[in-house]
DNA sequence: TAAAATACTTGATACAGATCAAGTGTTTTT
DNA sequence: AAAAACACTTGATCTGTATCAAGTATTTTA
């Protein structure tokens, strides 16, 4: 293929990817790639509501793609986060840092997952988290303005957030019950059968902080659970 | 007055509210109680959005309200959550009872909150929970159905327990960090700063609970705070 | 208003998980 | 390819919170 090996990191750095649709019928190799990127994005959105190729179209023109190298920021502690992101491709993570210099990892998200600062992207506060890279990611950004003006105007939107809200709660529910009822133990092997993939890709000691754990306490639980299997 | 005294917990035993509404001009007893009902729900769902008139009418038919003694159960582990309740008046808690017997506090909610275990109300599973009466309360249900088909038909309630929503996801997420970052002492004083009336309002060993502690923990804190001060 | 049940307190002790420390193994950087 | 940085393991010890136990205070029930 005659892109292969193409440093393709320009194609991310327009503001907005609408100029790109007004291109019509020119079938360009930046234009296939734009809608590659909007497949998995929309494919996920449309698991949970319908939408129209117009809306499709509509909705195009409020994201601004990223690409993010790993361990770069989306967001720093102290700054408002500008971006509701969904991961097309990579792994990000959402971390606090308390006055000991200790990161509390907060929430990952990889391909077909939203991230943000929920509440400093909405109250356009401060926020005292960061998120960065984990692994090289791809991402797709919008803006608060944008994300207001998406709802109000595609009403199946204001829909799947809704929806996509619920499902948050329920789970971040779940977790904090784990937290609070369950032992180390316990909260690692019920992450393991729950969410194994996440056990596979996320380093141990990020794992450990995520449960509320110290990585040697992981560490040990994980060498008991073997010796035992 | 005259009401005073009467018993009206008949009055709330009417599986709907609109045939009340369809009483017309006749300004009774028993639609009265039924506006102010209304009145606290409304005030609520209008600080985050606009509903017209006839909105409201529509929205009425698609409750029943309910009264509940203290300790009476709503929802019971193993039922399933068949309503979203919104409380006018008194105080509910949900939690979980584990292997060992010991309940663990999820929610609160009193008057002008939701409560629900929203994953089997939605999924129609069996619940882990339990939902009862703390104090005496006066509430309004959904049922599942009546929830789809009035955020159909009410864009603006889409809207506004899209809002609901995001704004749970905040504070559950501000819960499960203080969970795993900080001390006992810590998550107390945190949640007395945010939330004073909650430490007045109940009872001190459900407070543990809702933190994660003991009640012998929680006291020798409040021992240990009084006697700083 | 007495009795029973429940909520809260205080003390003694136990233990899960943290901390401190020092190692090995594995990436990343140069 | 060497060096540095980072991730993981293992051991020894410490500590915050749970547990067990027995009391007092308060609320609920009869």
């Amino acid at each position: 293929m005659a892109g292969s090996g193409f440093n393709t990191s320009i194609l991310f750095k327009y503001p907005h990817g609408n100029h790109v649709l007004q291109a019509g019928a020119c079938i360009c190799f930046i234009q296939l790639t734009f809608v590659w990127m909007f497949e998995v994005i929309f494919s996920h959105i449309q698991e949970k509501v319908q939408l129209t190729k117009e809306e499709q179209a509509l909705i195009k023109t409020f994201f601004t793609p990223k690409k993010l190298r790993k361990k770069q920021y989306l967001l720093q502690e102290g700054d408002v986060c500008r971006y509701l992101v969904f991961v097309e491709k990579g792994l990000l993570r959402s971390y606090n840092v308390d006055e000991k210099g200790v990161e509390h990892m907060i929430h990952f998200a990889w391909e077909g997952w939203w991230m943000s600062d929920t509440y400093s992207f909405l109250s356009a506060e401060a926020s005292a988290y960061n998120i960065d890279a984990v692994e090289d990611a791809e991402l797709l950004m919008i803006n608060l303005q944008g994300f207001e003006e998406m709802l109000l105007k595609v009403p199946a939107m204001e829909r799947y957030f809704r929806i996509l809200f619920q499902n948050n709660i329920i789970s971040k529910e779940r977790r904090l019950i784990s937290s609070i009822t369950h032992s180390a133990e316990e909260k690692y092997t019920q992450l393991a059968a729950a969410n194994p993939q996440m056990i596979q890709r996320i380093p141990q000691n990020m794992i450990a902080s995520y449960l509320g754990l110290t990585p040697e306490t992981l560490s040990r639980i994980r060498k008991k659970l073997s010796a035992g299997a």
